[in-house]
DNA sequence: ACCAAGGTCTTTTTT
DNA sequence: AGACCTTGGT
């Protein structure tokens, strides 16, 4: 097991008493180091799985090292282990003790459409401020582990208002026996702060705690961690303080750099050899990653009889963004028909909406893709209605699921009508669904709209009725056929085949509530790394992962760095954005190549764009420049800008 | 209560 | 361009 490390490895890996933090640049090994250490830390008998506490930054990245675990130790042993998100660990032990804390065990989970409305409806017809402000005010709080007693608002009207907007929206989701998913950690804190026999409990169950990606974590995060490893002092961090690029949502590059200070006789491991690029790749990432300021600095070399030279980096500057694609695909067609893996390229772009010229390009191609980022299957429209119906049918006190659907498919409920439940409801303090009922039995609604709201109401209960006797998939057609769905929403073919993919991936869970959480979570539709297709995702996706053969299109002034980030938060906002680049560039094992275009369609309009001021960071002699007839490296000045 | 027409934003990144 | 929302007429 250890064989296959080198000596700073082996010394990280067998590091298993006290705070120790490894402190390495991309593809050093930090997460092979991690799961390794976990495995050793099994076999040499040091704990039990169950004592083992694994935090990971995506559920995608938690179920393959659980994977590459199950060989190294077993998979019953794989599968006990505490391992996941923050997030997912922090909900499983607050429903094993919410009540505690007041809420039942079946609180239910919002989405961030969901707190939007309950943000919205707090501020009513005032449009002073924008919902999405105001709720971004609020999780970045949580972020900080500020619940809404603490918040320091020092004078600023609009914080002022939010903190006040943010007591409300707090009492509303208590209503619902709702949590967002900053109050997933928060709530955990203030679980453990408020019950010190809970909270010893857990410290002393973990008596191992490691985190992958420790550079990207908040101040809730930290603070959390710190409570868990005050028992036995057995924490391991590992991360890389220029891989940091989550500020934007709260992550704080200063808990590894405090890390240190933070832990007590904290032992700091660097790893520098690089076993996964080659040095042209590694020189230029290191070059560029080396024009930042806030950072602790450290070396980045091939390690030994590895990789080598390797080809320079290709710049490929090309007439417009079709063009662009038009490169890329050819590229990746004349690699396929030589034998090459679709599975060995990818594409990451800077936003989502740069994936849709590539998708194109590929369909007329007929190369294999997959896109991730962007709207995701559980976020669609005709998804989430459905989901609604779900949501209503096992939690009827989900008020916002009522809200969603009481008149989707239209039923002739309108505004007035819902306005009247909600009053009801909220002066009898039911439930909205609880609420219509009584109205409709107390005859205090209109004629017609009593009528609507009664059938509503029967539809739900004669599935009630079907909840234990049908397969949950089974209901679920039902519930879409009875309510006539795909056709009263004129649904095209692609939204149809949604919904009966959605019906499908029912069947793989045991009860309906366990599909609601694994959506509440992120957990994404688990598209298997084995497929054979080219990945095209945003930067931020492919954080931990590694292609042979990297393209990085659009390297524009104004996409890459985001015009918003600079315009928003100057050179702290750049040197994320250029940690962001530096995450891409090495990702690549043997090849990258960089383009960007002179124009580019943007909201259906054409642009002139600049090349990224990142390419003039990049060393010449690890470079190769390719760029089209009249096109250059040099900014124009005074141009039309996004 | 519904719908058509017109207006507005959108695309930064995601647990 | 297209999705989404508001508006005013029915
Ligand atoms: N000692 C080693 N010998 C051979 N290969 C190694 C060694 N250590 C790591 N590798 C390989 O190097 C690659 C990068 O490892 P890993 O993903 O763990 O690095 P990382 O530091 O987590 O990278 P990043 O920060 O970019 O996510 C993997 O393919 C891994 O198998």
């Amino acid at each position: 097991m250890l064989e296959e490390l080198n000596q700073e490895q082996k010394e990280a890996v067998t590091t298993t008493e006290g705070p120790l933090l490894v402190l390495a640049g991309a593809g050093t090994g930090k997460t092979k180091v991690l799961t390794t250490r976990l495995a050793y830390i099994i076999n040499q008998g040091k704990a039990r799985p169950y004592e083992c506490l694994a935090v990971t930054f995506t559920n995608k990245a938690s179920n393959e090292m659980k994977e590459r675990l199950a060989s190294m130790i077993g998979h019953q042993n794989a599968n006990d282990l505490w391992m996941g998100t923050f997030h997912s660990i922090c909900l499983r032990i607050l429903r094993a003790n919410c009540e505690r804390i007041g809420y039942q065990k079946d609180f239910i989970i919002l989405n961030e459409d969901d707190s939007e409305k309950i943000v919205k409806e707090i501020l009513g017809d005032s449009d002073k401020y924008s919902p999405k402000n105001i709720l971004n005010a609020i999780s970045r709080w949580k972020d900080q582990a500020l619940n809404h007693l603490k918040v320091n608002t020092s004078g600023s009207e609009f914080l002022v208002d939010a903190r006040n907007i943010y007591t409300l929206y707090q009492k509303r989701l208590k209503e619902m026996n709702a949590l967002d998913f900053g109050d997933l950690i928060l709530n955990c804190i203030e679980l453990f702060n408020l019950d010190k026999d809970i909270l010893e409990k857990y410290q002393r169950k973990f008596k191992y705690i490691m985190v992958d990606e420790y550079q990207d974590t908040n101040t809730a995060q930290y603070l959390w961690l710190k409570l868990l490893a005050y028992g036995h002092n057995n924490i391991a961090c590992v991360g890389d303080d220029d891989q940091s690029i989550y500020a934007w949502r709260g992550a704080e590059i200063g808990n590894i750099l405090r890390f240190e200070k933070d832990f007590k006789n904290a032992k700091v491991i660097r790893l520098e050899s690089n076993y996964r690029s080659t040095k042209n790749i590694l020189d230029c990432a290191s070059k560029l990653i080396s024009h930042n300021e806030q950072r602790l600095g450290k070396d980045l070399r091939v390690a030994p009889l590895m990789n080598g030279d390797g080809e320079k980096v290709m710049v490929r500057g090309l007439f417009n963004d079709l063009a662009e694609a038009a490169f890329i695909s050819d590229a990746i067609r004349l690699a396929i028909n030589d034998g090459v893996n679709p599975n060995k390229f990818a594409i990451l772009v800077r936003a989502s909406f740069l994936t849709r010229l590539f998708e194109e390009a590929f369909l007329v191609r007929n190369i294999k893709y997959k896109i991730t980022g962007g709207l995701r299957f559980y976020e669609r429209k005709e998804v989430m209605d459905l989901m609604a119906y779900l949501r209503l049918l096992v939690h009827k006190n989900d008020d916002l699921a009522f809200l969603r659907i009481i008149n989707v498919p239209k039923r002739a409920i309108g505004n007035a009508t819902v306005d009247s439940i909600k009053e009801y409801a909220r002066f009898k303090g039911l439930s909205l669904y609880d609420g219509a009922k009584e109205m409709v039995k107390e005859d205090l609604l209109k004629k017609a709209a009593s009528k609507s709201v009664l059938s509503f109401i029967n539809l739900f209960e004669s599935w009630d009725n079907e909840l234990d006797n049908m397969e949950h998939f089974e209901l679920l057609k039902k519930i879409v056929d009875e309510i006539d769905y795909p056709n009263k929403m004129k649904l095209d073919k692609d939204k149809t085949s949604n919904i009966n993919e959605l019906i499908k991936s029912l069947a793989d869970f045991k009860t309906i509530e366990n599909l609601l959480e694994h959506v509440s979570l992120n957990f994404g539709d688990e598209a298997d790394k084995t497929d054979d297709k080219v990945s095209i995702m945003t930067l931020h996706g492919a954080k931990g992962l590694e292609f042979d053969y990297v393209f990085l299109p659009g390297w524009e002034d104004g996409i890459f760095p985001s015009s918003r980030t600079v315009d928003e938060k100057a050179d702290e906002g750049i040197e994320e954005e250029r940690r962001l680049a530096y995450v891409g560039i090495t990702r690549g094992r043997k090849n990258v190549v960089i383009s960007f275009a002179n124009s580019r369609r943007v909201y259906d309009q054409w642009y002139h764009s600049n090349p990224s001021r990142f390419l003039s960071e990049l060393p010449q002699e690890n470079i190769r420049v390719w760029l089209d007839r009249g096109v250059s490296m040099r900014m124009r000045e005074n141009e039309k800008q996004y």
